[in-house]
DNA sequence: GTGATTTTTTAACATATGTAAAAAAATACA
DNA sequence: TGTATTTTTTTACATATGTTAAAAAATCAC
């Protein structure tokens, strides 16, 4: 439990006081491999960290899969379309291995942040990050193709080609399996 | 300059305290069409408010042009890439039109946000939203083929087309001016 | 280890999009 | 109004990617 604040530490400090609180509010819950942790249409409650394992958050669309991101051990996250404004999550989470996050729910996020500037600043700065990440995303699919996509993804990613399918690589990047297939047989 | 306090709260309520405080340091500066408002490499200082005009937030890749986003009249922007961080800013950004902006530097939003736990929130929901709608492009330019993601424009920012060339709106897709004006005559 | 299942690759063909160059249309301005 | 400039469209061709189906390879379960 103790990772959680530690990761919120170094985004952000927080205050003695923060950290007691978020230790006696955490929440713990362990997914075997393949496990939904937040199903479509399910308002996502919480803000999430993981512990051990790996996620990965998708939705389909048009008979096709789509990957929005991975998260794997030591990073923060949440469905962002239903956390912001609390209305039935589009995406879909599950574990792509087993899994063990730890987790305060909105409406304890909610109360640190309205009780401890500490927290909201750190909230802020998290947000933050994750937005800048999400646009480095959107200039990728902007300008590169889906070989420059793939290189990147290998190049951002190598600790954990070996825990994701080429399939879920695929679908990540946005095209068909059969097209990656290809990528990688051209090098 | 009173619209920049409505739009925050519009987002989260201020304290009157800090409107006041807002409202002291605010800036003001006009542009002409075609002036440059943040240049590649520099890095952006402010929190911008579009009092009047059109701005576009683009970047040179590859002997190409991409625009991330158009920004009208009644909104805040910042250059998030170099906000965050304050280090150079990779995109430029110009006035499609005469512009009027209105504006906090770096130093002063953050002196807010230290000192009033009302900004901080109002920062932190005002990030959620920019978030949240960079992951909304993200989703679109996975999913949708340029056909689509130009249906999805011309729906979105109707009010917006007779504003913007064609070759603009091109580049915020992520074609070429040659693939829109197909796309166009198919219809 | 062996057979079943899942994942990955290959092949064949169709469509979408890029590039270059030129034509056409719209706009700016003297 | 007429000319220059800019924007948009069209044409022709090349490449990238999607789809379907089948083959090959890897992994799983017993």
């Amino acid at each position: 439990m103790a990772d959680f604040i530690h990761y919120c530490n170094s985004i952000s400090p927080l205050s003695k006081e923060v950290m007691n609180e978020i230790l006696s509010k955490l929440k713990s819950r362990t997914f075997v491999k393949g496990d939904l942790i937040n199903k479509q249409g399910q308002v996502c409650r919480d803000l999430f960290f993981i512990e051990k394992g790996l996620v990965k958050h998708f939705y389909h669309s048009k008979n096709r899969v789509f990957i929005l991101r991975f998260f794997p051990e030591n990073n923060l996250f949440t469905i962002l379309d239903s956390y912001i404004n609390q209305t039935p999550a589009e995406f879909i989470t599950i574990a792509l291995e087993d899994t063990t996050l730890t987790y305060l729910e909105y409406n304890e996020v909610e109360e640190l942040c309205r009780n401890h500037h500490s927290f909201e600043t750190f909230m802020r700065k998290y947000i933050s990050f994750a937005a800048f990440n999400i646009l480095k995303r959107n200039k990728e699919m902007l300008e590169d193709d889906a070989t420059e996509r793939y290189n990147g993804f290998v190049k951002e990613n190598s600790h954990l080609l070996q825990r994701i399918s080429l399939g879920d690589i695929a679908s990540y990047l946005g095209i068909s399996q059969v097209s990656l297939s290809r990528i990688r047989a051209k090098k």
